[in-house]
DNA sequence: ACAAAATGATACTTACGTGGTATCATATAT
DNA sequence: ATATATGATACCACGTAAGTATCATTTTGT
């Protein structure tokens, strides 16, 4: 899976906050896009120790967007939650083909990862907000 | 991961397979390939339902290569052990995100995902065996 | 001052997929 | 007959993602 359901979040929340374009509590979002508390939480907490959002403490408070939407890589929220790009990873972890340049099919899964982290580099969360209409409107099914 | 170790498994044992030209068994593979024997088994058994393989029993016995290197596509081996290849598949599988040919972010994963099987699908043994020298070989650290 | 409402930190539980094992049944060669 | 192979199938182990719970701390409003 290239990306999972804590970086979806992230960027719902992210989404959420950049068009609200005013703080949110993490009670707001968890019932606005529908997302378990608790998690969502974890999710905020992450975003703000990395500068994406910026907290407050005590009643009204809650997260405000730190940066602008274009300036937000999806790259950046898939290495925050998920850790490396790598869809490549000998099976053997270093153990067996140390000689990976000189394997055919290690290139060739290069080559896809190569090609899926330009693709997800150049993605910004101005681009999700407008070009993805409905994206992280929940639903009720 | 694009390839797991059964699949990959499933390569080396073709690949010895395709090399030797003549019936072998579980524990020849087990043996040469260094890979646990049940677990190659299981493989073998796999690839032998479907069609990749002939087995037979008893003494002196095993498996032997069905199809020809070149007509041995990567890409049916991982659908085999893996299941079919999907790296874009909606967080909240089916339930929200019915709406995904309006959503951007489905749409850029979507299209990591087909150059992904484009390269996957052209991929055939005989490329690996030719092109990868040392792929499949076993070493002891 | 105090209670309520928010986040910070952190540890824990649950679910699931991959990797791997074990067992018994069945076929076959000698 | 017996040993050697595969067929079928159920089970176990482990790591990661998903989700929960708890307590401490800060801030606001009365």
């Amino acid at each position: 899976m290239l990306i999972t359901r804590s970086t979806d979040y992230a960027v719902r929340a992210l989404k959420y906050l950049a068009e609200k374009d005013k703080e949110a509590s993490a009670a707001e979002l968890t019932k606005e896009l529908k997302i378990p508390w608790p998690f969502m939480r974890k999710i905020m907490q992450l975003l703000g120790k990395n500068g994406f959002v910026e907290s407050r403490k005590g009643p009204g408070g809650g997260f405000i967007l730190l940066k602008k939407p274009e300036e937000i890589l999806l790259i950046e929220l898939i290495k925050l939650f998920q850790g490396p790009v790598c869809l490549n990873q000998c099976v053997f972890k270093k153990k067996v083909c140390s000689n990976r340049s000189t394997c055919f099919l290690s290139k060739k899964l290069g080559e896809i990862e190569e090609y899926a982290y330009l693709v997800l580099s150049r993605i910004n969360l101005k681009e999700i907000i407008e070009g993805g209409r409905n994206y992280g409107e929940a639903q009720n099914n």
